[in-house]
DNA sequence: AGCGAGATCGTCT
DNA sequence: GACGATCTCGCTA
């Protein structure tokens, strides 16, 4: 069955951390969330942080809502809005579907580099501003849950110069398709705990 | 592998 | 006028 509203009616947080595993695509292409990060309304990191803009409208909108923004002036970057004005940036996505047209988009083969980062994931994807303030609840987005669970671990957010401390990061245990590795020793928050064997998902390097 | 610079522009100071 | 939830390339080692 497909994602509800309740889902993303929660913490961002929370929100950020369950969303690892599932099956993200935009008009069916896309592939499995592995990275995520979340921003709340109380975190100085976070855009909603200065209260409603309209910049940052669709934050300030219903939990589902697609909130996209141009960063760096040229790249963009696609979260999913929470509860209270949070939401959950989409760091990168194990392509899955659509290899050809993500691998045109980024004029790149490397399957690694496909979506390993939110710039990289919005240029393979096709996200445009025009897709600000969007329902993630229906087409051209679609989510599916998780075929089998994931192990994940936690860190610190990435990019940012405000609130450093917020270990609100989360990532597929060991994916090869991280915009950035975890540490060694990363806290496990879900899943199984790593055993031994340190073998990569996906192929070799 | 790691570091530094350049690209590029709307929003806020 | 400065900066940012980034990416890529070129250089050094």
């Amino acid at each position: 069955m497909p994602i509800s509203r309740a889902f993303f009616d929660r913490p961002a947080p929370a929100v950020a951390q369950d969303l690892i595993g599932w099956d993200f695509r935009i008009a069916g292409i896309g592939g499995v969330i592995v990275e995520t990060e979340a921003y709340t309304r109380d975190d100085e990191a976070s855009h909603s942080f200065r209260g409603p803009r309209t910049a940052n409208a669709a934050m300030f909108g219903p939990p589902a809502t697609a909130y996209v923004y141009r960063i760096y002036g040229l790249h963009r970057c696609l979260n999913f809005v929470c509860r209270d004005a949070g939401a959950v940036l989409i760091r990168a996505l194990e392509p899955v579907s659509g290899l050809k047209e993500m691998a045109e988009r980024r004029a790149l083969e490397d399957a690694r580099l496909l979506c390993s980062g939110p710039g990289r994931l919005a240029q393979a994807l096709g996200v445009g501003l025009g897709l600000n303030g969007a329902s993630l609840l229906e087409e051209p987005f679609a989510l599916l849950p998780p075929q089998e669970a994931s192990t994940v671990v936690t860190g610190l957010r990435i990019g940012i110069s405000r609130a450093v401390d917020r270990p609100w990061r989360f990532g597929r245990h060991r994916s090869r398709f991280l915009s950035k590795p975890f540490p060694p020793d990363a806290t496990v928050v879900a899943g199984k705990r790593p055993l031994m064997p340190r073998q990569q998902e996906g192929e070799s390097r």
